[in-house]
RNA sequence: CGGGGUGUGGCGCAGUGGUUUAGCGCGCAUGGUUCGGGACCAUGAGGUCGUGGGUUCAAAUCCCACCGCCCCGACCA
């Protein structure tokens, strides 16, 4: 490819739409361009980046006897209302009615397509195990794209579904895929970790996620610097410290207008964990519960909605005020007896706690919970926190950002019994068949190797998936030597099968060398007038800094040398 | 959905009621001098000032409504 006339501009200034750093990189290196709010053309550069790490996708499930195929991105409803999530995709799905008014969706994810085909193909257990798998563009109604190709609403995805006959069966397929994500990661030249995680709209079944560790990465992930433990913090457990506070008698104090935790804690000079905070559910129904946490954490939502059913919300003001006869930020739990009660596990047996009086602007101190407060039961429903132990080793646990690049489900049979997908056992009887889903975003891999590798400079491809092997940096192109032995150094390199970016552009060599190190690929070859005298060319290493002279007839081994060098690590 | 920004040639920005044809830098075109880390000279092309309405003798500029885009939060396989 020839810069002088490729679909490829780079842009002098940051792009002020971009905030993260692989964003303005993609951008301003001629990547990708912004069509719509989370919506991105992939130019050339992008594609041929995506295409590379489409391949070595498609080399490591072909290594585990997948079989891709391609599924319409356009799907009638019917199938949808028949697993349950045309309802309960709600807003994130996008969805259009065709001329006769009958309704469709731009497929999310394809559990149910791939289920329907299941259900047609797959008669008898002989037909199992499978995987099946695709590459391609998924439609998410996201409620904030952002971070440029992290979070966006049209993206490239490859998905994988697996059918046995078991549980067992489903083990092994999750295993496999296990190993053919870390080998498709590790491949790309990635950094990243296995966390336990939540399966979400999913299912409820196990699920893993594949992070990369990311500063400024969209989610955080809990890590035991000492043993193996990791998890989404979404999921997390962790050991936190039992306090308890001296003070026997109950005693009502006014806190005028303190409603929040840390009002009140300042106001009446004790520490957040003094205090128990209550957070009044309601379901339509069903009978409303309190519930109690101490001051010092938040509630896990995920944990606290699997525990009580995810009918129940934040109760209304009025509610509060109804059942309470306070405003909220003043209702507790001393006194009260009506109404189911639970409480997080680091409450046990606390004394001395701070809590809402159950009046406007008064708060009641000296709490003792087992004396004061009618628990119904205690269970661990908080988010983890900073200073919180792991709960296989007791070690200090570490917080981090991260970027989900990949996500593997133990779908169960959710799908299958729901959509009627079902297979003969050698016995002859009906079973449903056991699926998992897996699935990897490209644009999140190829966003992931700039965050990981890219410096102020630009971008830093791992060898495995930079869009070309070779930067041929040609100083001063109207200059009929430099040109010859430009030309007979790319043929020295396309007969070496390297994949070559020529820069002929008749510009300033300083906007040559600055170009590609923003576009960042691995190797680059220039040659100027200094070294053709002596008929050598300089190769500069884009990741390490490292120069090297080399005569014209050592080229091809030079850089067959130093591509094997880069490549190293990256073959699994 | 709440909060905060922003919208002016391809990109980055200035202009916040009246110097009659809306500016600057970069980029682009033509010619020339240059060419080992973002060169220079000359000439030139390119704009419904997000959209619609209103105020005014006069609107990029003031008022109203809507839309797009970005950031923080809520949400999120």
């Amino acid at each position: 490819m020839k810069l002088s006339k490729a679909l490829v501009e780079t842009l002098r200034e940051d792009p002020k739409d971009a905030e993260l750093k692989s964003h303005k990189i993609l951008l301003r290196a001629g990547f990708i361009k912004q069509h719509g709010s989370g919506i991105h053309t992939y130019l050339p550069l992008a594609w041929r980046v995506l295409l590379k790490i489409a391949n070595i996708i498609r080399e490591e499930m072909g290594r585990i006897g997948s079989q891709e195929l391609l599924m319409p991105a356009l799907s009638p409803k019917e199938i949808w209302e028949e697993s349950g999530r045309w309802k309960d995709f709600g807003d994130d799905m996008f969805r259009l009615k065709d001329r006769k008014g009958r309704d469709y969706c731009l497929c999310p994810t394809h559990e149910e397509v791939i289920t329907e085909i299941a259900r047609n193909h797959i008669r008898s257990y002989r037909d199992l195990p499978q995987i099946w798998y695709q590459i391609q563009t998924k439609f998410r109604d996201e409620p904030r794209p952002r971070a440029g190709v992290i979070r966006s609403r049209q993206f490239i995805m490859k998905d994988s579904y697996s059918l046995d006959i078991d549980e067992m069966g489903l083990d092994k397929s999750f295993n496999l895929h296990k190993e053919a994500y870390s080998r498709i990661f590790t491949r790309c030249g990635l950094k990243f970790v296995i966390v336990d995680a939540s399966g979400g709209l999913m299912g409820t079944g196990e699920s893993k996620e594949f992070m990369a560790i990311v500063e400024g990465g969209e989610d955080s992930i809990v890590v035991c610097p000492k043993c193996a433990y990791r998890a989404n913090l979404i999921v997390a457990e962790g050991v936190g410290e039992y306090v308890s506070f001296p003070g026997i008698q109950l005693e009502k104090v006014a806190t005028p207008n303190k409603r929040t935790v840390e009002e009140v804690s300042q106001f009446l000079n004790v520490t957040p964990s003094n205090l128990i905070k209550n957070m009044f559910m309601t379901a339509p129904g069903k009978e409303p519960i309190l519930i109690l946490i101490r001051g010092d954490y938040e509630i896990n939502e995920e944990k606290l909605s699997k525990m009580i059913g995810s009918d129940y919300q934040p109760a209304s003001a009025e509610d509060i005020q109804k059942y309470f006869g306070a405003e909220p930020g003043f209702i507790g739990p001393v006194g009260i007896s009506d109404i189911t009660i639970i409480a997080d596990d680091l409450l046990k047996d606390t004394k001395g706690m701070v809590t809402g009086a159950n009046e406007n602007d008064f708060h009641i101190k000296g709490v003792d919970i087992n004396r004061d407060v009618k628990i119904n039961s205690y269970h661990n429903f908080r988010r983890i926190k900073k200073g919180d132990r792991c709960i296989k080793c007791g070690t200090e646990l570490e917080i981090k950002d991260a970027l989900e690049l990949g996500h593997i489900f133990k779908l169960g049979t959710k799908y299958s019994a729901s959509m009627g997908a079902y297979y003969l056992d050698p016995e002859g009887k009906e079973k449903p068949i056991v699926m998992g889903s897996y699935g990897i975003g490209l644009e999140r891999i190829m966003a992931c190797a700039i965050e990981q590798k890219g410096d102020e400079r630009g971008a830093v491809w791992p060898m495995s998936i930079a869009p070309f092997d070779v930067y041929l940096l040609i100083l001063n192109p109207l200059d009929e030597k430099i040109q010859k032995i430009a030309s007979e150094t790319l043929n020295i390199l396309n007969d070496a099968n390297f994949s070559v970016i020529v820069d002929d552009r008749n510009v300033s060599a300083g906007i040559k060398f600055n170009d590609a190190d923003l576009i960042g690929i691995p190797l680059r070859i220039t040659i100027g007038p200094e070294g053709i005298k002596n008929d050598q060319v300089d190769i500069y290493i884009r990741e390490t800094g490292e120069k090297v002279e080399c005569y014209k007839n050592q080229i091809k081994e030079v850089c067959i040398k130093l591509k094997d060098k880069l490549m190293a690590g990256l073959n699994v």
